[in-house]
DNA sequence: ATGTGC
């Protein structure tokens, strides 16, 4: 049997929680796979690390993926003027927007090149979990002269949009393991081919989701705004490395050869824009952090954050930004006690030379869920 | 993560 390599990105890689590099190793011995990475925001995931890398010349891994595929960042430039923006009126107009978008599904499927029969009620809806959307501003420009060719503008409402497929990604998930079991398959199979356009209709559906769910709440704020990114970080794509051509999964892991990258901390802290440096190659597979990572399980969150706060408490965060988060667990669950400091995770990335960071963003306000 | 799990 081949053996893989793994590789872990962090200026100290004892720092990771042996748990997840388990979950790394046992990764690394399914069928054809010969690189795993290891992203500074790495941690234990249900079975498989969350913020990792896998390559394959052959083989696709279905669970490598999750169900979430297609889950990533989206990032606007709003027209709005920060000057103008008031935090108290937006957190009163942001309702409305957890149950179906109103507007016309089919259209906007044709537009994005997808089926019919991908309308869906969720279409346009942030989702649980970790999602959310959030208002930010720029703290600081990193590289100027960067920010200044992209065209960017610091005087602007900024917006940052977290969602994925929805019900259709964990349904494509579902219908290859309830097909051919819990197991990769040859990338140039009949069943792989078939999960790989349930999965790229998945990942389709995602980046039309997260713009949707932007219109609206630019709608509700009466602004319109410039895509400035969208980048996927769940997602197995074809990829060469090393000259080879091969299969790359990414289970929370953002492209570093697709331009801009957006890597936002907890809701109560710092959100980077960075690039990727392009000459880092092969070095993390092609790969990113695609946030700070957790330090804390869901349920240990809930238990250690709902014995010292109340959940009113936890809507204001040390920055001053509002969050609207009205499921009582969940408030507890994505506290941003339950992460890790983004700060050292850009520190990591910058220590390997994967990144140039260009700028800083504060958050607002963050949105989450809210009843009406 | 999940038109959510007992």
């Amino acid at each position: 049997m081949e053996r893989s390599d793994i590789k872990l990105i962090a200026r100290d890689p004892a720092q990771f929680d042996p748990q997840a590099v388990d979950q790394l190793r046992s990764s690394a011995r399914l069928a054809g796979i010969r690189h795993v990475v290891g992203l500074p925001d790495l941690h234990a995931g249900h079975g498989i690390a969350v913020g990792a890398a896998f390559w394959s010349p052959d083989h696709i891994h279905p669970p490598l993926v999750g169900s979430d595929i297609g889950c990533g960042m989206a990032l606007w430039q709003m027209d709005g003027a920060l000057r103008k923006f008031r935090l108290a009126h937006a957190e009163r107009r942001l309702r409305d927007l957890d149950g179906p978008w109103d507007g016309d599904q089919a259209a906007a499927l044709v537009r994005a090149d997808l089926p019919a029969s991908m309308a869906d009620p969720s279409l346009g809806t942030i989702g649980g979990g970790n999602h959310f959307v959030e208002l930010q501003r720029v703290e600081d420009i990193a590289d100027p002269a960067r920010f200044a060719e992209l065209d960017l503008d610091a005087d602007r409402l900024w917006m940052m949009v977290h969602s994925g497929s929805r019900g259709l990604g964990h349904a494509a998930l579902q219908g290859h393991i309830s097909r051919n079991g819990n197991v990769g398959l040859p990338a140039d199979s009949t069943s792989g081919q078939a999960y790989l356009q349930d999965h790229d209709r998945a990942m389709a559906w995602a980046v039309l989701n997260r713009q949707i769910i932007a219109d609206r709440f630019a709608e509700k704020l009466a602004m319109g705004g410039r895509r400035i990114l969208d980048i996927c970080h769940n997602s197995v794509t074809p990829h060469a490395v090393a000259g080879q051509a091969g299969w790359l999964h990414r289970k929370g892991a953002a492209p570093a050869d697709r331009g801009l990258v957006a890597i936002p901390g907890s809701r109560g802290d710092f959100s980077f824009l960075v690039e990727p440096v392009a000459a880092a190659g092969d070095r993390a597979l092609h790969s990113l952090a695609h946030g700070a990572g957790r330090r804390w399980s869901r349920s240990d969150a809930h238990a250690r954050l709902s014995r010292r706060f109340r959940a009113a408490e936890l809507e204001r965060t040390p920055l001053g930004s509002r969050v609207i988060c009205e499921d009582r667990r969940l408030i507890f669950e994505e506290a941003p006690q339950a992460y890790k400091d983004i700060t050292g995770v850009i520190a990591d990335l910058q220590h390997v030379g994967l990144i140039r960071v260009i700028a800083r963003l504060r958050p607002l306000l963050s949105y989450k869920v809210r009843s009406q």
